[in-house]
DNA sequence: AGCGGGTGTAATGTCAATTATTACAACAAG
DNA sequence: CTTGTTGTAATAATTGACATTACACCCGCT
């Protein structure tokens, strides 16, 4: 299965924050209708990045604003701030190998190993990206249309 | 999500052949009995694992048989073989960005090339190792027990 | 030739996770 | 105290993963 989507329509989030921050108020229902979803989608995700420290979300007069530096902020932490995956292991062992056979009591600990570093080695590379480059590279594609 | 158990299993699969190829006849079922699935489970994954040439698997008389060297197994050949995730691609895009938003419109380009840094960093990793360092690794387990 | 163990595959069922949606209490500002 | 909004629970629809049954087909053996 893929990675929920949660995390691009978090990406999706910040960028249209920060984008109409100074035009717009920007609720959920705003939001909501430049992603194309629930805005009951929106809250739940702006709840999960407000925990993560990413977001605040102001209640009652309503909007959401970002919380630090864009350039402090990867796509590893908004990967993880949205529960990309459960229980942050990007893949699912079979969970019965029998342990009566050599194989199947063995094949866990020697493969932890190497899935590990194939994640480490993905999220590595998220940590690498930040939602600044992202937005100002969206700044780019709207001011070139 | 996760990525799906069929590609640890796969690899469990591989394993399996290559350790009981001396002694056992390695059926559908035997293969189950050690991975704790169903035999159609297997049989599937191994039709696949056969489509991308990486076992042969003979009919009638029955068993499987790894098809080439070991060391030229990686696992993301396994990966690939068993469609861990849909359509080639680690994430799912949210589906419908509003094209009257100048973010809704855009953030696709934008991300896609990021997502594909991202996803081509973890297939570099999954490339780099084998499944006869599995095998391998396994070997010196079950020895040392 | 036919038996028996095995594969190939379709059909069906069950379960869990994702996403959508409704509903409403809590809240803040004018 | 009204209005617009957030926070969150409850529920449903949809989808995909995995399990399982069933059975035709295959091939070696006697």
């Amino acid at each position: 299965m893929q990675i929920s989507s949660r995390f691009t329509i978090a990406i999706h989030i910040l960028t249209c924050i920060d984008t109409f921050k100074d035009d717009y108020k920007v609720t959920s229902d705003f939001l909501a209708g430049s992603i194309n979803v629930n805005p009951v989608v929106i809250r739940r995700l702006l709840q999960q990045l407000k925990a993560a420290g990413i977001v605040n979300v102001i209640r009652g007069s309503g909007g959401a604003e970002i919380a630090k530096p864009l350039s402090e902020i990867t796509m590893l932490d908004i990967y993880k701030a949205v529960d990309s995956i459960e229980n942050g292991s990007l893949f699912h062992f079979h969970e019965n190998p029998n342990k009566e056979c050599p194989v199947g009591r063995n094949i866990h600990n020697v493969l932890d190993d190497k899935l590990n570093q194939i994640q480490t080695a993905m999220e590595n590379e998220m940590r690498s990206i930040t939602i600044q480059e992202i937005v100002e590279e969206t700044k780019k594609y709207i001011q070139e249309e």
